[in-house]
RNA sequence: GGGGCGAUGGCGGAAUUGGUAGACGCGUUGGUCUUAGGAACCAAUAUGGCAACAUGUGAAGGUUCGAGUCCUUUUCGCCCUACCA
């Protein structure tokens, strides 16, 4: 028998599909759609084993949906904008759009050797002006709807590479290409307004019930709504200070306030700004800032100022005013009034200087409360608070205080966000250019729609440093109504490139505006979006307001959840390697003798075998997808990744394991040669149905666990059908029966591993098997009609096994019982007390 | 500090959602074939025991005819987030 050569036949496949054009889709009203996306990849250089994972979990929906007769919408394309593509230009010392674009090229033909059913005509690429121009468009459409502002805000900026850096370049308050510290600098940014959907934003999420709850939580928490009030302290000063507000969600502990704290960056700080100590203070703060992040609590530090501030609850009651390290000008009103007694943070400042701590809640059926070192944050009785003792807190509590405190307008209620706009600036070269340009008295001008796209300007090579557009001073100039205006020189954050890459898609070479209504209409919602849950904030939030902002005043959009189902993956993990000196090995590296690694290099070197981590280049234990397929077939990598563990959860990658699917396949293809040589025998027809209860079975399994992305236990259906298959096959089938039941079952196989099942259904129908591209119906009767393993207990305790008919009742399952032995041994002359049956499972009976 | 998830053989993991605990794979052991095998095939594989049987899902209680699954308490681990007032 000739061995399964899958380097032959995946690649006829992947021609057949290219040439046939097999997976390209358009609008079939006649059919319901779904839209299957996995995310797009930022073109690195080469696919590692994540991509694999996702993109193997999504084709296998898509080709499943596609069987079921769905119009399946599957494409794919590259975020391609982004800070690699230039950091790579600046050490290779060549242009991003040569480097960006000889990454896609590479990529596309890896992941097309994976064997996606993906429709190629649909390609985009962020980095393309036929794509940014667009989103330029999106833009003005932003600004025009005043969902675009510009203030003035705080970067990370690296003085040595004159550059911004994200929060996440940021490495122990250095920068991390050039290791100089980096400085708060303030700066002039763009920012689109997501704060005005919040409420809409957090409300969303509960229609979302096909998403985890894991991320639905996640956004809520980033979103972060919180219900309390705006609190006007009276201040007694003389300088020209009135009143403080401060927001709290705990306006109930009023009574047993002790200080007011402010942020350094808050207006009042205007007052201190030549007092030498308070520069000395805001010093330590923004060190503090930067340098330690690694430590979780930072020591409370206090600024403490000539100003008193007065309780609205009782005006003799008047408390010190600090400037403190840990309120943050950004969140509420950048001022907090402190209650020791009741806030940990509150508590540990009180104590560094002495304040006093007056506790107002007590627990429920308590005299008092006494507080050291812990705040009491529980729920309780209000006491020490006048006429409020007795209150429960904080059902009662805090609106009865709300409610006095607004009667006496010593504030108002407030519901308070966490999220914050979005700021898109980012001064880079690879990016989308913001479509605005400034005039002689320097104030932003729309760009007009007519001189769109403002393409990047070509550009050999990156200088080390700065922005290179700002430096292009031919590109700059531009005319608007015939004056000369100077270009904005930041481009947009890439998340804006992937808040809508999905709407394009659907009709990816419009060119009057970003997409197509009639086709968004169609396709949109994205019916499941496969992802890693390290976008589960950003990217998903960014996206989902996106979709709000298009809608605003917008009769012919009108949706706003862009994702109805969400799918979040695992991640690949590996066994790392360290040599004797501490350093990292790569897999590649080594060789197993007798059970133990060793360096190839030097065989006497045994390595130490560390925990599986997530693949990482870091740490050198990253597999290449390419090698592997090349040396174990697409078919089998795709079995392999998605065998092991649920997709949820982290895979660990092992080399038996992948040779074991390699294996299976080639078992497969001996079973497909044995099962010919019985059709070819034509077996006269036999009454035993057994072929078609396995068949029946097998493919009731698989939808199943496909519909419920427990995409591992189809793989091992697939081993139980291999092993049942492999058996029944010498009982001599009827040919006919053969045919219809293996060729359904390299249907419902074919989503896994396509190429392989094609190969085989190709060769079956030469033999007169018909229904090629249809998910087959299940019988129901067939399934019925399997005997059942009746569970057996006495006393609740298991005591045989009985195989009887589906449907069997009471009396004649008591009945068999008595005819077996063993089981009989047990309840032979005794009474049955109580009999518990369930259905075709079990019984229970009570002596 | 806050939030979320989890704990099942030597390992990755199943368990129809309260009904045979350990599917399937890896590994291990034994066997067959082979010049040989790290190939292929067959068989065994939770623990103790020759067996009948007993025990067993991080720990301790509870509900139930019956608990990996539900409840209470507790320990440990992972992930996210972080001075959010």
């Amino acid at each position: 028998m000739e061995r399964y050569n899958f380097k032959k036949i995946e690649e006829k496949w992947q021609n057949h599909w290219e040439k046939e054009k097999s997976f390209s889709t358009k609008i079939d009203k006649s059919k319901e759609k779904f839209y299957c996306l996995e995310m797009f990849p930022y073109p690195s250089g080469k696919i590692h084993m994540g991509h694999v994972r996702n993109y193997a979990i999504g084709d296998v929906l898509a080709r499943f949906k596609s069987l079921k007769g769905y119009n399946v919408l599957h494409p794919m394309g590259w975020d391609s904008f982004g800070m690699p593509a230039e950091n790579a230009a600046r050490q290779n010392n060549l242009n991003p759009k040569d480097w960006t674009e000889s990454n896609i090229s590479n990529m596309k033909s890896q992941l097309k050797k994976l064997g996606l059913s993906i429709d190629w005509d649909r390609e985009i690429s962020t980095c393309s002006s036929d794509y940014y121009k667009h989103q330029q468009e999106f833009f003005l459409e932003l600004y025009d709807k005043g969902l675009v502002y510009r203030k003035e805000n705080y970067v990370n900026w690296d003085p040595v590479d004159e550059t911004v850096l994200a929060n996440e370049q940021v490495i122990e308050g250095k920068g991390w290409r050039s290791g100089a510290i980096v400085e708060r600098r303030k700066l002039n940014q763009w920012f689109f307004n997501i704060t005005k959907f919040s409420d809409e934003l957090l409300k969303g999420l509960d229609v979302l019930d096909q998403w985890p709850n894991k991320v639905k939580t996640m956004q809520k928490n980033w979103i972060g709504k919180s219900y309390g009030c705006e609190v006007n302290f009276k201040i007694e000063t003389d300088k020209d200070i009135d009143e403080i507000k401060c927001y709290t969600t705990r306006p109930d502990t009023l009574f047993g306030m002790s200080f007011l704290a402010l942020s350094v960056d808050h207006p009042i700080a205007k007052f201190y700004s030549e007092d030498p100590n308070f520069i000395k203070f805001k010093e330590e703060c923004s060190k503090i800032g930067t340098t330690e992040e690694s430590i979780a609590v930072a020591e409370k530090l206090g600024f403490k100022t000539d100003l008193l501030a007065i309780n609205p609850m009782n005006n003799k009651i008047k408390v010190p005013v600090y400037f403190a390290n840990f309120v943050l000008m950004d969140y509420g009103l950048g001022a907090v009034f402190g209650c020791p007694a009741h806030d940990q943070r509150d508590l540990d400042f009180a104590r560094k200087y002495n304040l006093k701590v007056t506790a107002v809640v007590k627990p429920e059926n308590e005299k008092d409360i006494v507080i050291e070192k812990k705040a009491y944050v529980d729920s309780g009785i209000l006491f020490n608070s006048d006429i409020f003792d007795g209150l429960k807190v904080p059902n009662e509590s805090i609106p009865e205080i709300i409610n006095y405190l607004e009667k006496n307008k010593f504030g108002v209620r407030q519901t308070n966000f966490r999220l914050k706009d979005w700021g898109i600036s980012r001064q880079r070269y690879w990016g989308c250019p913001i479509p605005i340009a400034y005039d002689e008295n320097n104030n932003p001008v729309k760009i007009p729609k007519e001189l769109l796209p403002i393409k990047l300007p070509e550009i050999k090579k990156l200088d080390s440093t700065g922005n290179p557009l700002d430096k292009m001073e031919d590109w700059k100039k531009i005319k608007i109504n015939g004056k000369v205006c100077i270009k904005e020189t930041d481009t947009l954050d890439t998340f804006v490139d992937s808040s809508w890459y999905f709407l394009r898609f659907c009709s990816p070479n419009q060119t009057t505006y970003g997409f197509d209504e009639e086709e968004v209409k169609y396709w949109m919602p994205v019916d499941q979006y496969i992802g890693g849950v390290e976008h589960a904030i950003l990217h998903l939030l960014y996206s989902r307001f996106f979709m709000h902002a298009l809608s605003l005043d917008n009769k012919n959009f009108n949706f706003k959840e862009p994702f109805k189902g969400l799918f979040t993956q695992g991640m690949v993990c590996h066994e790392t390697y360290k040599d004797q000196n501490n350093n990292w090995v790569s897999p590649d590296e080594l060789i197993t003798i007798n059970g133990k690694k060793f360096l190839k290099a030097d065989k006497t070197n045994e390595v130490i075998v560390g925990p599986s981590e997530s693949m990482s280049k870091s740490k050198k234990n990253t597999i290449d997808p390419e090698k592997i397929i090349q040396d174990y077939g697409a078919d089998s990598v795709r079995l392999f990744i998605l065998s092991d563990s649920p997709p949820e959860k982290d895979v660990q990658w092992s080399d038996e394991g992948m040779n074991s699917s390699f294996k299976f396949i080639q078992k497969l293809w001996m079973l497909n040669q044995k099962i010919f040589l019985e059709i070819n025998a034509d077996h006269p027809k036999n009454s035993e149905n057994k072929i078609e209860i396995i068949t029946n079975r097998f493919i009731y399994d698989v939808e199943k666990n496909i519909e419920n992305f427990s995409y591992n236990k189809i793989i091992a259906n697939f081993y139980e059908f291999y092993s049942a298959i492999n058996k029944l096959i010498n009982d001599k089938i009827e040919k006919k029966s053969l045919i219809e039941n293996y060729g359904n079952s390299l249907i419902a196989m074919s989503p896994v591993i396509p190429h392989f099942a094609n190969e085989c259904l190709e060769m079956l129908s030469i033999k007169g098997f018909k229904s090629k591209f249809i998910w087959p119906k299940i019988n129901k009767e067939i399934l019925k009609s399997d005997k059942i393993n009746f569970v057996v207990q006495i006393n609740g305790k298991t005591r045989g096994l009985l195989k009887v008919n589906n449907g069997i009742n009471e009396k004649d399952l008591i009945g068999k019982m008595r005819e077996d032995n063993k089981i009989n041994n047990y309840i032979k002359d005794k009474e049955f007390k109580k009999t518990i049956f369930i259905p075709n499972r079990l019984i229970n009976i009570i002596i």
